[in-house]
DNA sequence: ATGGTGGCCCTGCCA
């Protein structure tokens, strides 16, 4: 069994303690993290390695910031992408072993898509702009590494059914057609949303606004997603939305999602 | 209720 999940914390600081209770709880063997929101030099390294945890971890002051946390140690790391020189901190990726996986490695691509703040924006066509680079990037990636799993913050609701309320959200940021054909071209490269192999429900989300009481009124958005590559379909066993740090005190505007792998044999035994 | 929340090198900006 090997379990990966992806978890926007807003804030690496103020948040370890609950992901150290989260990691108590879930015991995953992959975390991925995003909006750290802290230079490298004070990345809360002695408060996480006590779970048990190797550490990764690509951040800047007061925005963006990726972590990888892991049971194993990883190899190949990459902070960024290649050929891109993104003062944002946004990409990190890393292999792991997974002796019961294809080829014996997964390959973890942890991303914190742009928000983009608003259609036609400078931010919005830096969005697109880094999605299309992200797509060539992944390509190459897939190519070279026979499991991979995409995850993160995406920041685009993939479709309707991934929104509250989809009419007042028409042609809005994380819902407009530019940002679903990009996600779409993801999809098109050979990756899966996890979720929706398991889940077809409307209005199952990963995020919910601090304001209005938009979380015990359940309005939110499904932006968090954990994709995977061909090769890992026949070996997920489930994925899910864990809402329950959604509801701590003090909780990220984001909650967990998780997806497990098991050995492929096994369903044919 | 012309507001709402929360995090950031502290205060206007970002999500």
């Amino acid at each position: 069994m090997c379990t990966v999940a992806t978890w926007n914390v807003n804030s690496v600081r103020v948040r370890s303690p609950q992901i150290l209770d989260w990691l108590q709880d879930n015991s995953p063997d992959i975390l991925a993290l995003q909006e750290t929101k802290v230079p490298d030099s004070v990345f809360p390294v002695d408060d996480l390695r006590a779970a048990g945890y190797h550490l990764l971890y690509s951040g800047q002051p007061s925005y963006n910031g990726v972590a990888l946390l892991s049971r194993s140690a990883p190899s190949e790391v990459l902070i960024g992408i290649p050929e891109f020189q993104d003062p944002q901190r946004r990409v990190l990726a890393a292999l792991y072993d997974a002796p019961d996986l294809p080829g014996g490695k997964l390959r973890v691509i942890n991303l914190y898509v742009p928000n983009g703040r608003e259609v036609g924006s400078e931010p919005y066509f830096y969005k697109l702009d880094w999605l299309a680079r992200i797509a060539k990037w992944l390509k190459q990636e897939l190519e070279i590494y026979p499991s991979v799993a995409v995850v993160g913050d995406y920041n685009i609701a993939p479709e309707d059914q991934d929104v509250y309320d989809p009419a007042f959200w028409i042609g809005k940021i994380a819902v407009s057609d530019l940002e679903r054909a990009a996600f779409k071209d993801l999809l098109s490269l050979g990756l899966y949303d996890a979720f929706r192999l398991f889940t077809q429900t409307p209005r199952e989300f990963t995020w919910w606004s601090y304001q209005a009481s938009a979380f015990p009124r359940n309005l939110g958005l499904r932006i968090d997603h954990l994709l995977i590559s061909r090769s890992l379909v026949d070996h997920c066993s489930t994925c899910y939305i864990d809402r329950t740090p959604r509801g701590w005190k003090r909780p990220s505007d984001h909650t967990p999602i998780v997806v497990k792998f098991r050995n492929g044999s096994a369903a044919h035994i």
